[in-house]
DNA sequence: GAGGAAACTTGCCACTGACAAGATACCCAC
DNA sequence: GTGGGTATCTTGTCAGTGGCAAGTTTCCTC
């Protein structure tokens, strides 16, 4: 591949290498020059794509809500969405951690906030198969409860401070876990 | 007060300065410079403290967890614990959010890792009230489960992304939902 | 009150994000 | 095809940051 003045393909690119780069180093760590350096372009070049920094995350941020939406989507039973979201949370770590600390990046970006609400409505979707709750107060601390103990799980799985000895496979590590909120 | 060379009472203060902006800001925005300038102090006045960055975030995450022993240990029901960590997450988000994203800080240092058993402990302690499990397994998939559904709500309720709604109180939000897994 | 340690300062360097201005390649109307 | 407009990328620069080294001031102990 000749290098060319026009890189063609740089706005995927920088994303991929970003989720990369926190994925090992984490979101704070993260250097728009050092991604550009990995891309074989200029310092500036990202900013054309993004505008700055907290574009780029929240670029990151809305592709990460849309894989979200996909994963748990594509799961036909409830528990099966909750391991689809703890899966997706720790093979797209990069992604995940961006999504949830809105200092990051531009929280209320209509992108943003469109793929939010798409990840939201698969989520509702997957606990569509509930027992009918009796009161619409019920539906929803049943939803939320839903979404916390997995979205937990994944949080502390995330951060490491789970003790070693549940092996290296999140999803079976949680099955037993999140299977106690629906019985 | 005086200005004079020596400022007496730094550490806490920058500890406690650090929480503040990291609350606001977010962990990835704390400069060390400005909270030596909030403090009065010089910019590399810190370093003598926390050796450099990393050091002082890993001094606020021991902080913290030794925070949430005592706030989960003085709770004396087991509901209440969980609401205790909610509260612990919000009030003191700018410890929060450190403690669970370890590459901000030495995970594996001595005094956290210590703190964090302390707390480990704490939250182990107030599940004890839980009817005794069958067996092992299913104990620590108990123990799991509450976990990841108070911190799992926690994580969400500080990603603002949950519907506004809610209202402004998280442990009046959290109680029907983390009574869903104590029933 | 002397000596040594602790607390803090000044000065410096490499790196970063953001901005401005310029260079190059692509693409569409004609 | 070609000329002009535009998207893409580069070079240059600036203030701010973290970390290190060396120096200064205060405290504390014997």
């Amino acid at each position: 591949m000749a290098r060319t003045y026009h890189h063609g393909n740089l706005r995927p690119v920088l994303l991929a290498t970003a989720a990369e780069a926190i994925e090992q180093d984490g979101p704070a760590a993260l250097s728009l020059r050092d991604l550009a350096r990995r891309a074989g372009v200029s310092h500036a070049a990202p900013a054309h794509h993004f505008g700055d920094k907290a574009g780029l995350l929240t670029a990151l941020a809305t592709e990460g809500y849309d894989l979200l939406a996909e994963a748990v989507g594509a799961a036909d039973d409830i528990v099966e969405a909750g391991l689809a979201y703890i899966r997706f949370a720790v093979e797209h770590r990069g992604h995940f951690e961006v999504m949830f600390q809105p200092d990051l990046y531009r929280n209320d970006d209509p992108d943003v906030v469109a793929a939010r609400e798409r990840a939201g409505r698969a989520l509702t979707d997957a606990l569509a198969a509930l027992p009918e709750p009796p009161t619409a107060k019920e539906g929803r601390a049943a939803r939320l409860a839903a979404w916390s103990i997995v979205h937990g799980f994944a949080g502390l799985w995330i951060g490491g401070v789970l003790p070693a000895d549940l092996g290296d496979d999140p999803a079976a590590a949680a099955r037993p876990v999140i299977s106690r909120l629906f019985q």
